[in-house]
DNA sequence: TTGACATACATCAGATTACGATGTATAATA
DNA sequence: TATTATACATCGTAATCTGATGTATGTCAA
């Protein structure tokens, strides 16, 4: 499958990848982050999250390590791994041409700067 | 769920709406019209389009009618209702929001200009 | 005339994904 | 004591896409 039809079905796996490159993470955290930084425009679920988590620690695309803390419940934290980052790298090419290609067919109901008609 | 929750699944259902925005068209005519908007960088295969075609119309969003031709194959022309416009329009502004959203996210590996930190 | 290709509809199995609920457990706070 | 937040995880259900397959018609080249 082409990057452009993964990010048509799903866009949680480039959004903890791009979470990741900031540093590691745990699982909640990342969550967290992804509202926060979105404005809580957009959250991943608990369902979506893990299951994500794990597939792409399947890929390579991060690893993981228990931490425990002084207080309250373990954590496995998160890291991304090269071939994570290469893949985020790659993967955000791909939402720049899917979110444009977007726009073009949206662009009538835009009300953007009209587009110029190749001859 | 939240408009922004469908975008994340599925985009067809907006990029059919808006092609039928400019005028009526058969489903074939659909799909070649989102691969020639989006210069080929999108695609709706016949297994999404058909269904989805469906599931637009029981929701009243679109009208059918079969056509006959001259020469060729029948084909069935679908119309934007009035419910199916202003459908386009709330989806076109959840697109903006939904997009906006994955680019703050995105941002430090955009390369972008930088966002202006909340103090 | 045969085959390939484009048009045009449609369905199906299989895979993936997300949602919402539920469950376990710890710790702080009211 | 009850609620809320943290933090992990799984499950059933639903929705969706892909790729294949099927039916037909029409055109064009070999």
């Amino acid at each position: 499958m082409s990057e452009q039809q993964e990010l048509k079905k799903g866009s949680t796996p480039i959004l903890i990848l791009a979470v990741l490159a900031e540093g590691a993470r745990h699982g909640y955290a990342i969550a967290r982050e992804i509202e926060r930084r979105s404005s809580d425009a957009l959250s991943v679920g608990e369902g979506a999250l893990y299951p994500a988590l794990r597939a792409l620690e399947r890929e390579g695309l991060v690893q993981s390590e228990w931490q425990t803390q002084p207080s309250g419940p373990a954590r496995r934290v998160y890291t991304l791994t090269d071939a994570g980052q290469a893949k985020l790298s790659s993967q955000v090419r791909a939402w720049e041409r899917f979110s444009k290609a977007v726009n073009d067919i949206l662009s009538d109901n835009l009300g953007g700067t009209p587009h110029v008609q190749p001859a």
